[in-house]
DNA sequence: GGGATCACG
DNA sequence: ACGTACGTGATCCCG
């Protein structure tokens, strides 16, 4: 009969090995799991490889521990344990509880003193041990019953130790390990040992003398004046680092060996837990019988279902409140067409409202409560509240006092998630989990609409929404609070919710005509270049496919390979360039590329999502998108509209006003995020540039190239130009030198120039990366966060992107904090003064108003103004104001 | 659904 | 030694 097997596993030790040994993984909403994926990978490995009968597993208790009343130094050489390593503790201890496996951790041991102790017991009781570490301390357990599986390299391969293989790869016995520990000492641990001997004289020593007892005992025979002296003199050192160096095997441990007893674990916990962290590929681990019967949602709201116009509770409750929370059901998720289906609507304290408008009137709800929401008296609540705001705006009602949005609270929280479902928010912020809207509608080709849903669950869904955004709001009001960014919230993010959901409804009307003229010309353009391409290459293919001109053209027409890509050869602009002059199909193809993105992208694609009965084009404008602060347009994408070719350009003569009675005025700032960073780094070079509004990019390549302004040349200023990007960027040669298709020391010799000129530039690019390791974040003007885990990457790549990133974030960011103030100023000056010219467009350093003929001077003073003074710096902002009949000819 | 490409600031 | 410029979104191909 086979001995039971226990096993004890370093809790530390693993996860520390798994972390160091993968890329940062996260989930989507930015919580880090490498560390947990790489323990429980090796976790299963080894429960497939051995078979187990008793498991446990050991963790260090937080806090000094005997040792360090031994000796104050010990292990006061370690950094710190990382936060995004610190915070997948709990997570991984709540795994393993999951898995019913026995966690051990003793107040001032160690997790090697809980795995001594407890396979000695272990070994008492005739058992086989097996230790799991990736700590080579462990080795002086060993002995013929008990092995220790040491983690060799990556996550995946582990060595076993037993009696025999120490002896064979040290000389020494695992109990002399001890004392050649006391001689040499461990540099990890700051534990001293007797200076001048290291691993190879220790192990000579006590292979002659057996210990460190032995050695003093027969000092005289030591061999070596040297070490002997060294013996003599730092005799305490010795000893003490033994006692330091020797795992304790009788620490005071309440258990019993049944708790360690390997049982089944709790399926649903652990589905639940590998869903909840997107360890997808554990999940598969988990057998199919029990991936099933989960419960589809464990959180649920009563209601109360209005029918028949009958509002009179409601209004009661707003009265009496003073606020009130709402959401539209729209049919689907363009809520600028999209029928209005029902509105729920929760006063604090009470159960929530659901009327529906195949049971309510909506013109006699709007006519009810559309002075509550155009009260300035009450607060109004909700998520991704622009979306409602439209809804309000199509009912022409203007809503006033919007006072919390969490959707938009838990962005500036930390701008970097991806999803800010209400859901989402709740099981980060309460621990409830709801039902994500896929899951209630489904997805792909089958995907229904709320209109597929019974009344019931409407009501419940949206109820149970407005439930969680009263109960989520609190804990993020408050770290809004902690985290001084009430005025961005309340005073910037919240304002322009509204502020987007006007432009949105607004929309920018579009020339169908002009529009369609021109791509009549792309597409003949593009028949003419097609046959000329076919005939160039001797066949036909399809020149929008990679892979096929790559076929060509290195391949048939055996061109040079300039660059490759993951899956063949690269073929874009920068490689195609290179190859002008080599052969004349390269021209054509990328006049056929460039009309071709025009035709298909900014013809085709906006014509697709022009309002028929309009013709406005009613983009989204994102604000919980980027991670700067940045504003994002969707569907149309209005932020990217060509201007850099004259071909592409001349699409924007299509977007014109909405009548013969308005015109497009159009505000610039002019070099916005260099003056940005003039202000934040106080450079006074800099900033005396922008006192004396000179040309920037003039002025830098007279510093670089270090020559009157008068002497530089277009090249020379194009050069600076690219230096002056790159700065903005967080600078790398490289990527100076790979844009100005320059050597690397070349580059480097611009931005070294630009620095010495610079001085204070370079302080601050410095200081805002030690900034941002110190804190984990980076800040704007206005307080805005974004978290930076990659600075703490040991992977050049990750963490030099991680330096970049916290340089060029404060740039890229306050200017984004500037514009939106500037916007909701605009805004509200424009609603004061009771005009009809209207904010229709932002494209990151730009505005443009829809004015009125009449009010033209008006809002090119009001424009300029607020925009030039929307936050006042250490430098003057400059805005440059142009006046066109199209967007083409505001230039 | 991911990769390549390219449009903008 | 490492091999990237910062921030986005839309379209197309292809497995």
């Amino acid at each position: 009969m086979s001995r039971d097997r226990l096993m004890i596993i370093d809790g530390n030790s693993l996860l520390h090995r798994a972390f160091y040994a993968l890329p940062l993984l996260k989930t989507k909403d930015g919580v880090y799991t490498n560390g947990v994926y790489g323990f429980l990978t090796m976790l299963y490995k080894i429960q497939e490889e051995y078979s187990v009968d008793y498991i446990c597993v050991a963790f260090d208790k937080k806090g000094p521990t005997f040792r360090h009343e031994t000796f104050e130094q010990y292990k006061a050489n370690r950094e710190s344990t990382p936060n995004e390593l610190a915070l997948q503790f709990p997570i991984l201890k709540e795994i393993l509880k999951a898995m019913n496996i026995h966690q051990i951790e003793l107040e001032s041991y160690e997790a090697d003193d809980i795995a001594g102790t407890l396979s000695k017991i272990g070994e008492e009781k005739g058992m086989e041990i097996m230790l799991v570490t990736g700590d080579r301390d462990y080795l002086q357990l060993s002995s013929d019953n008990t092995k220790v599986l040491l983690t060799k390299k990556g996550i995946t391969e582990l060595e076993e130790y037993d009696r025999d293989k120490i002896i064979e790869e040290y000389g020494i016995t695992p109990e002399q390990l001890i004392d050649l520990k006391g001689l040499m000492g461990d540099k990890s641990d700051n534990i001293p040992g007797v200076p001048g001997i290291g691993e190879k004289t220790g192990i000579k020593l006590l292979k002659q003398f057996g210990t460190i007892e032995n050695i003093y005992d027969n000092i005289e025979e030591v061999k070596g004046k040297k070490i002997k002296e060294s013996l003599i003199e730092h005799k305490n050192i010795a000893f003490l680092s033994k006692e330091l160096g020797e795992i304790i095997r009788n620490v005071p441990i309440q258990f019993s060996m049944e708790e360690l007893k390997v049982e089944e674990p709790n399926w649903d916990k652990l589905v639940e837990l590998y869903q909840m962290f997107e360890l997808n590929s554990l999940l598969s681990k988990i057998p199919d019988e029990k991936l099933k019967n989960q419960e589809e949602s464990s959180y649920e709201v009563k209601y109360k279902k209005i029918i028949g116009n009958n509002f009179n509770d409601i209004i009661q409750e707003i009265k009496n409140s003073h606020s009130f929370g709402f959401k539209f059901l729209f049919e689907d998720e363009h809520y600028i067409y999209s029928p209005i289906l029902g509105v729920g609507i929760k006063i604090e304290g009470n159960l929530p409202y659901y009327i529906d408008f195949s049971e309510n009137d909506i013109n006699i709800f709007v006519n009810t409560f559309k002075k509550y929401f155009e009260s300035k008296e009450i607060e109004k609540y909700g998520h991704m509240i622009k979306a409602d705001v439209v809804g309000l705006l199509r009912l022409n009602i203007y809503i006033s006092n919007i006072q919390f949005d969490t959707m938009i609270g838990g962005y500036i929280l930390n701008p970097a998630q991806s999803n800010y479902s209400i859901n989402q928010l709740s099981k980060e912020y309460l621990n409830i989990s709801y039902i994500e809207e896929e899951e209630l509608l489904g997805k792909g080709k089958n995907k229904k609409t709320y209109k597929d849903l019974t009344l019931e669950m409407r009501g419940e869904y949206v109820s149970t929404v407005l439930d969680l955004v009263y109960r989520v709001k609190e804990p993020i009001r408050e770290k809004i609070k902690e985290q001084e960014m009430e005025h961005l919230y309340y005073n910037v993010e919240l304002p322009l919710t509204e502020v987007l959901a006007e432009m949105e409804f607004n929309g920018f009307k579009v020339d169908l005509d002009i529009l369609n003229q021109l791509g009549d010309e792309f597409d003949s353009k593009i028949h003419n270049l097609t046959e000329e391409i076919y005939e160039l290459a001797g066949e036909e293919f399809n020149i929008n496919s990679p892979k096929q001109l790559g076929e060509i053209l290195f391949n048939k027409l055996k061109l040079p390979v300039i660059k490759r890509t993951k899956t063949g050869y690269s073929t874009d602009v920068e490689v195609l360039d290179k190859l002008r002059g080599q052969h004349d199909i390269i021209e054509k193809i990328l006049k056929y590329r460039q009309l071709v993105k025009l035709k298909s992208t900014y013809i085709d694609g906006l014509i697709n999502l022009v309002d028929e009965k309009t013709n406005k084009i009613h983009s989204s404008f994102n604000q919980t998108v980027t991670n700067t602060g940045r504003i994002s347009s969707t569907e149309p994408n209005l932020q990217n509209i060509p201007i850099k070719t004259e071909e592409g350009r001349k699409i924007r003569k299509a977007f014109v006003p909405q009548s013969k009675d308005y015109v497009l005025v159009d505000g610039d700032y002019s070099q916005i995020e260099l003056r940005v960073l003039a202000h934040i780094s106080k450079d006074p070079k800099l900033m005396e540039a922008f006192f004396h509004d000179e040309d920037i990019h003039t002025k830098t390549a007279s510093e670089v190239f270090g020559i009157p302004k008068d002497e530089v040349t277009p090249l020379m200023r194009n050069r600076a130009k690219a230096v002056n990007f790159g700065i903005v960027y967080g600078i790398s040669d490289y990527g100076l030198s790979r844009d100005l298709n320059i050597s690397r020391k070349e580059a480097r010799e611009y931005i070294d120039n630009y620095l010495k000129n610079y001085k204070m530039v370079d302080k601050y690019m410095k200081d805002i990366i030690e900034i941002g390791k110190k804190k984990g974040y980076v800040e704007t003007i206005l307080n805005r966060r974004r978290y930076i885990p990659e600075l703490k990457s040991r992977n050049f790549n990750v963490r030099s992107f991680g330096e970049r990133v916290a340089m060029n974030t404060p740039i890229q960011g306050s200017a984004a904090d500037i514009i939106k103030v500037a916007m909701v100023g605009v805004h509200k000056e424009l609603k004061n003064r009771n005009l009809k010219s209207k904010l229709i467009l932002q494209v990151h350093d730009e505005l443009i108003i829809e004015t009125h003929k009449d009010e033209i001077e008006e809002v090119i003073q009001l424009m300029q103004d607020i925009m030039e003074n929307s936050i006042i710096l250490d430098v003057p902002l400059k805005v440059e104001i142009s006046v066109g009949d199209n967007w083409y000819e505001t230039k």
